[in-house]
DNA sequence: TATGAATGAGGGTTCATTCAT
DNA sequence: GATGAATGAACCCTCATTCAT
């Protein structure tokens, strides 16, 4: 999470523009997720921020353009976070498990970036809107692709990819809708929800009741604790 | 989904306030759905509903108590939907497939209803914010007393109502994000859709892959399709 | 000249749609007439107009629009104006005779108007610049069309409707520089500053010098005296 | 024309200070004569002129200076020309001839001069407005005096200044009306363009009807063409 | 009751102008 | 001397909300 520059006060001190460019955006992330595109005012981002309002146009452009680069630079930050944490070498389900924790990793370290991606995006009417979708298309389509990936020798593979990309949608929406339930609810690590989550998706919850649990595979170096 | 008064043209008939307030709410329902919280206007609103602003005011309060009216509708209406599919003395694996049925059946139905509440619901900071939350929570509540009732006589009992609410969570998510997908791919059924998320969270992936399936138990007059 | 109302003060008394469009109007001639659209602010003009912000938006719409519509009011009234005072049956002479005439009389009894349009038009760069020099132009066209009929006879008349044109642009640029300048020196009657142009035109300072006058057509009813 | 800078890059070397302003002012008639005060911006103007906003400001102070400025460069530009272009020991009507070829040349050269001069300069309600209009007082001024001593041994003279001054004025605002139309409709050489408006306010339209013609002087050396 | 007319308040954006390096 | 960085002050425009008829 990015420190925010405490209420100016007085003329800002003079700063490299990329600095500042940093600044403002960091300013825009939290207040955008605070407040959402429509309710947050220029205003409340510059004083934020520590500017003036004129050097928010100048940096960063009009408040779509600002919003816009906000979310490309969130969602590139996730998708990297994630695709760190993924090797294409393993097999399907640890892909998919390493992708969880991943993800889990990287909501619970940056609150503010998730939010402005998960709760921000959805206000359909923006040009945005569109550019989100998007970005969450292509995660879909590569959960999808994982998941078709892991069933090729299997039973289901003749499902075609609009039964995968559903299932995706569905697990995406499970992953985001689980980190959302994880920051009002904050007492586990994230390795144990991100556990949770594989195996409802991996295992179903008949097997949960039944008793059987997915396993990761047996790592030592491992610093976040799994159930 | 309810229809809506032709654009108005001169002074509005007086009718039965209730019935007023419907027609209000139906406008209401559809411009929020349209356009979301911020970016529709009461200037339109009251245009589709047929009468003037005041008339507006004088029904439904303010803005938000407008807004907030509109998701306590459309979320009675749904959970009454869902409720209603569900009966209480079935197995809860056959619970889950009702609801879930229930649940597709009304969003495909009910498009903006479902847009007011999923879409415009999450992105504001405002007070309804909390309403809406509150009742995603409850629905998250009965989902996870559903689990954990499955569960009872199981190995995993002792997880506490954190497991279960967890898991209800992403299943919800995984609902919605999957109802969302579905709007944008409308190609199959209803029970279809219902079907594959079934699977997905009593059966697990694993399962899935491995050519297990779950299967509604056979009823005879069953309106829609299942895999 | 059109009075305006004194700067406001409290809320304005609701007025009929069309009265407040004049009413606003004539406040938008004022202050464009005196500061140029730039130099104008919305704020001033509603002030002036004795009514707050939003009615200037909701009845004349933006501020481009705003001028041009005032542009063209004026224009429109300047043109009928001098259409008026016109006959078409007299001979050329006379017709512009008159023309002049009803041209000063406006500009004396209108002044605002006239520098809506006259100081204000060129400001380039809009787009009622273009609106603007439309107008002008086509009373330049009526002007040479006059001179090229009143030459048919004649021995010029091979000249073709570029010279007439650029003539009749000398001299609705004449007149129009006479007009301000009579505004700064407001000594004289309207008919006799007319009349001095149209010698001016008519004989040439040549023939002026030489002691030859242009005499209009003695009419017995002339309520402005001419030299 | 004055030439302007390609946009810079980089430091700005160091100039003469009399080099940098006049680099600076040709810059800024560019942008004015272009744009017009109001929409003209010193952000602009910094950028054609080749240096930085604090430079302009060290230079020519704030932008009404800087008008003024150019305002009185180009119309003092313009009155030389006209001078240079006229011999006072010359009968009257070759002094008025020279004159308006002079200035007919001169707007032909210097096009942004003219345009600053004559469309921007009335438009405001500045404090060069004022300036603006002494200028053209002072060329009134000077056409009038020609008027009257042109008149001293004839009929005319009693009619006193105000006469003349106010022909003089109709006579300027035709040769800056027709040098506007000249310079929309540019297939005719100044010295064509000239003689017309010569021969209106000579021989005026009457006698140019009935054949008689204004001719110039037969000289040899004659660059351009005329009637 | 029902409404056309009216407004306070605030948001996005730009610009002339000036520090501080 | 020269500049990138910074800002106060306006301006255009819109919207939720309310009078007065």
């Amino acid at each position: 999470m990015h420190a925010e520059q405490p209420v100016r006060s007085g003329r800002a001190k003079r700063l490299p523009r990329a600095v500042r460019e940093r600044q403002i955006m960091d300013a825009a992330v939290d207040v955008f997720s605070r407040l959402g595109f429509h309710a947050a005012s220029m205003d409340e981002i510059s004083e934020v921020a520590g500017i003036s309002k004129p050097m928010l146009y100048a940096y960063l452009g009009s408040k779509e353009e600002l919003f816009a680069t906000c979310i490309r630079r969130e969602a590139t930050r996730m998708m990297e976070a994630i695709a760190t944490g993924v090797e294409a070498e393993e097999p399907p389900d640890v892909q998919l498990w390493s992708g969880l924790r991943a993800f889990f990793g990287f909501v619970g370290e940056n609150r503010a970036s998730w939010q402005v991606l998960h709760r921000q995006a959805s206000s359909q009417g923006g040009p945005f809107a569109e550019e989100l979708a998007d970005m969450r298309g292509r995660a879909i389509g590569l959960v999808a692709a994982l998941l078709v990936h892991s069933s090729d020798f299997a039973t289901v593979p003749r499902a075609g990819d609009k039964e995968a990309e559903s299932l995706a949608a569905a697990l995406v929406g499970a992953g985001e809708s689980l980190a959302d339930w994880w920051l009002d609810n904050p007492q586990e690590p994230a390795g144990v929800v991100a556990a949770r989550l594989m195996n409802l998706v991996w295992m179903g919850f008949g097997d949960l009741v039944a008793g059987d649990v997915w396993h990761p595979p047996s790592r030592r170096s491992d610093p976040e604790g799994d159930a």
